[in-house]
DNA sequence: CTGAAAGCGCTTACAG
DNA sequence: CTGAAAGCGCTTACAG
C-alpha cells in the first residue's frame, strides 16, 4: 500500500493524497476524509525512509554508548526515548560494549577511537538528525567524535567548550557533608575515588567546602583515595576504624555505592552498627543500595533528565531553534533512608 | 558529496561509481582504484537512506523491549550488537518503560498494547528488516505483535507454535538441586517465584525431579512460594529456620538472587552462618550477589547469546534462508562461588 | 481546491 | 568494461 495506490482508490493525484495524510497544503475536508478514511481501512504505512529521502531529514537520534550494560546508561536511554517518543524520533542505537575491554582504566579508551569512528559513520549514513553520546562519568571524551552533525555529550566530560554537554553536578558532594555535619557529625570519613578522576576530584572539593564553612579543621587522616571497588570500600573502613575510638571517624561519605557498602561490610565485621554507630552514606542509587540491609541513603543523579534534556537539544539544533545553554549541569538529590542516624 | 560529484571528478558515470563502491559489476582495476581513491580523500559516506529506499532492504533491525533498566534486557542487546555489528546491521530502539507500569503485575500488560501497536508501527514505517522483541522472564507475550515483519521473541513466552522464541532453559534448576544434593544436603528449601509464572513452574519441576531420582522425599515444608522480592525471602527463610534443628534445611534454592540475599540476610540475623551452617543458591547472577559478602553462587543465563541468536534469525530470514528452529532453547550455567559448602 | 512533474541519492537491468 | 535511463515512495514548488 502507498500513497499512489491510494490516489487511485481516492481518485485523485498522489500529491493530494500526501497533501490531506500530513495535513499540508489545502485540501478540500471531504477529499481528506475521503483519503483518510482509505488510508486507515488499509491501514496504510508510510514509509518514512522514502519520506526521509525527500525531506532531508530522518528525525532520528543516533544513541551512542560506551556501555549499555551500565545502570545509568540504561537510565538516560529511558530519558531519551521519553522525549524521542513525544516529538516523533526514533532511537538509533550502537553500544561500544567498552566496559569490559577497557576495565576502567579510561586512558586506554584511546584504542578504539577506531570503532567509535565506525560507528559515527553508520550513523552519518544513516542521516541521523543529531547524535548522543552517553559515557561513564568518569571519562574525558574531549575531541573524541569527528563529525559534522550535532553532538551532545552526557554523562562525561569534554573540555571543548563547543561542544554540547549534559551531566549532573557534583556540587551534592558539599550537601552531603553538610548533612553529616548537621546531624552532630565531626570526624567525617571519606571514601574518594580516583584522585585524577573530575568526579572524584568535585566531590572532594564539596566536602572540603562543607567542613571548612562548619569550621571543622580538614583532616587528611579521614580521607582515602580508592577505585570505586567494593573491596576499597571495605579495607578503607577497616583503616578508619582501626583510630582510636576518641578519634575515628562517626560518619563516612563514600563516593558510590558499592564502596559505601563495602564499608559497612567492613564494620559488621568489627561489630560497630550502622547507623547507630557510624553512618554512611554512599553516592548513585543502585539497586544494591535499595535492597541493603539496613537500606543505604544516597545521592541519586538525574538520569532520566539527562537524557531528555540531551534529546531536546538535538532537536531544537535540527529545527534551527537556538539552545539555550552549550552545558547544562543538573543537581543531584540526597536520598534519606537507614544509614545515617542524627546525633548531638 | 555524493556519487554524482564522484562521477564528476573520476570522469565517469554515476552507475560505474556505484559498482565500484559497492565491488559488484565489472570495472577495469584502474577506474576502481581511482572512484576509491576519491571517495577516500573526500571521506564520502553513503546515503544509507537512498540506497535502502532503492534497494527495498534496511539493514535495520527493530528492538522492542518492555524495560531497558532490567539488566538482562541490557546484556541481550549487548549480545544483538555483537552480531549487528559484524553483519552490518543497525539497531533501532524503542523502549516501553514498563518496568514500573505494570510492577509486575503481568495481567495489565493487555493496557498497553496500543502504546505496543505505535511502537511496532513505527519500525514498520522504517522499514525495519524484522523485530526483536525483549520481553521480562515471567511474561506471556502470546499474539502480543500483529505484524507481517518477521519477529522473534526473546527472554519471554509466547504460546503460538508459529512464533520464533529464544529463551532459556530453567532445566537449570534440576542441576542445582543435584548439585546440592551432592553436597551432602537432605532438606533443601525453595523459595520460589509467584506460582503462575511459567519460569518458577519450570523450576520448581526440576526441583522435583532431581529430588525425586535422588531417592529424597518431597516436603512441602521446604517450599515457599514468593514473589521476587528481598522481603520474601527474608521472611521465607525466617520461617524455614523457626523449624527445629533437625528438620529444617540445611540448603536454599532461591529462584533470584534478591531473595536468595533476603535468605542470607535473615540467616545472619539469627545468627546462622552461610554458608557453614546453610547454603544458599540464586538465580540470574545479579551485580548485587557478584559484590554480596560472602559471594553469591547463582545461576547464569545465556544473556547475550540469546541476543546474537535472535540477530541471527531475523539476518537469515531477511535472506531467504531457512531458520534452523522455530524454538531455540539455551542452557543456562551454574556459578559456584561462596554460599555453598558441600558437607557428608 | 487539485494535478503534473521534478527530484531526494542511490541501484540495476539493458544496451553498447 | 562503461553509460543512459528508469525507478524506489515520497514531497513540494508551480501552474491552473
Amino acid at each position: 500500500m502507498k500513497i499512489k495506490d491510494i490516489a487511485k482508490l481516492a481518485g485523485v493525484s498522489a500529491a493530494t493524497v500526501s497533501y490531506a495524510l500530513n495535513d499540508t497544503g489545502r485540501v478540500s475536508q471531504e477529499v481528506k476524509q475521503r483519503i483518510l478514511d482509505i488510508a486507515a481501512s488499509n491501514n496504510y504505512t508510510p514509509n518514512l525512509i522514502a519520506k526521509s529521502l525527500r525531506a532531508n531529514r530522518t528525525f532520528t537520534i543516533g544513541v551512542l554508548v560506551e556501555d549499555i550494560k551500565v545502570l545509568a546508561t540504561s537510565r538516560i536511554i529511558n530519558g531519551i526515548q521519553k522525549y524521542a517518543e513525544s516529538h516523533g524520533y526514533q532511537i538509533l542505537l550502537s553500544d561500544l560494549g567498552l566496559w569490559e575491554k577497557i576495565d576502567c582504566r579510561y586512558d586506554e579508551a584511546v584504542l578504539y577511537k577506531d570503532k567509535i569512528q565506525s560507528a559515527l559513520g553508520l550513523f552519518e549514513s544513516l542521516q541521523a538528525d543529531g547524535i548522543i553520546y552517553i559515557g561513564m562519568h568518569d571519562r574525558n571524551v574531549t575531541g573524541l567524535l569527528e563529525t559534522d552533525k550535532p553532538v551532545v555529550y552526557t554523562y562525561c566530560y569534554t573540555e571543548k567548550k563547543n561542544d554540547f554537554m549534559v551531566t549532573y553536578s557534583n556540587d551534592i558532594a558539599y550537601d552531603v557533608t553538610k548533612y553529616l555535619v548537621d546531624a552532630g557529625h565531626k570526624k567525617i570519613g571519606l571514601i574518594s575515588g580516583p584522585i585524577n578522576s573530575t568526579p572524584s576530584h568535585k566531590r572532594l572539593l564539596g566536602y572540603q567546602t562543607a567542613l571548612m564553612e562548619s569550621g571543622i579543621e580538614l583532616n587528611l587522616k579521614y580521607i582515602s583515595v580508592g577505585n570505586w571497588e567494593y573491596e576499597f570500600g571495605y579495607s578503607a573502613c577497616m583503616e578508619f576504624m582501626s583510630m582510636s575510638v576518641k578519634e575515628r571517624p562517626t560518619a563516612i561519605f563514600a563516593m558510590n555505592d558499592l564502596m559505601a557498602i563495602g564499608a559497612i561490610e567492613a564494620a559488621g565485621k568489627l561489630g560497630i552498627r550502622v547507623p547507630e554507630d557510624l553512618s554512611v552514606v554512599g553516592f548513585d542509587d543502585t539497586e544494591i543500595g535499595r535492597y541493603y540491609h539496613p537500606k543505604l541513603t544516597t545521592v541519586a543523579l538525574p538520569l532520566q533528565e539527562i537524557g531528555s534534556i540531551a534529546a531536546k537539544i538535538i532537536d531544537e539544533l535540527s529545527n534551527g531553534e537556538p539552545v539555550q545553554d552549550q552545558e547544562q549541569i543538573l543537581p543531584c538529590s540526597l536520598i534519606k533512608r537507614e544509614t545515617v542516624k542524627e546525633r548531638k
